[in-house]
DNA sequence: CGACTCGTACGATAGCTTTCGTAGTACGAG
DNA sequence: CTCGTACTACGAAAGCTATCGTACGAGTCG
């Protein structure tokens, strides 16, 4: 089993705000498959995946970028959980800063909605 | 005054086809400050504009590289009349790739939609 | 034709992105 | 404490992107 269920404090990420989460950066983060993946595996039903959980075809380090993007930009958000880092996608905040934007793009990448 | 009226045939520009236009390809066009704002003024009432009637805070070079990503992409469509490349949304066709997406992306922007 | 306007093509450059490997840190299990 | 797992940080390389200036082509007006 891997952990406990305690939430062990890690290191601190860093997370824009909701208010500060620019829609550049976002169609940016977007605009890459690994990403655009990481993305629709997350609205896919797991609401929480640890970065290992997603079968990319590409490096760790490079995994670790893409995720690192992802959350500079605002799209999902990370804590730890042990040794695991679990991302989920910030779909309300999304919602509230470019309503129907991360709904259009799920849905263009065939993910039920 | 601009010109005589008529349309002239120019050379021809390459569009992609409209089962052609790829989500990623989209979501990067519109990754940059400048294409935002050329679609966002393309929105903002003037169906038909010519690049030079932007005014765009680059170059001339700069410019024709800017509009030749977005009708590259398939966010716009670009014509030739007289001397002038006048560009025009894609928008019905975008919304029947990706519906609601340009609209998002629009209204994010502050642009009425 | 000649001049002017609008836009392109080309070449160059600086900076960013994607990618990786290697080395290291943090945590949990034993 | 030691080991394995999960992930990071750093450095490096290759490629793409945004930007520009200059030189040129296509069309219009006189």
């Amino acid at each position: 089993m891997p952990h406990t269920g305690r939430t062990s404090p890690g290191r601190q990420l860093e997370h824009p705000q909701a208010a500060q989460i620019r829609l550049e950066s976002v169609l940016s983060a977007l605009a890459d498959p690994v990403r655009l993946r990481i993305v629709s595996d997350l609205a896919q039903g797991h609401e929480d995946m640890a970065c290992i959980s997603f079968e990319l075809p590409v490096s760790k380090s490079t995994s670790t970028h893409h995720f690192r993007v992802l959350r500079e930009a605002g799209v999902i958000r990370q804590y730890y959980e042990g040794t695991s880092r679990m991302s989920r996608l910030r779909s309300q905040e999304l919602e509230e800063c470019f309503p129907g934007l991360l709904e259009a793009v799920l849905r263009a990448q065939g993910v039920q909605v």
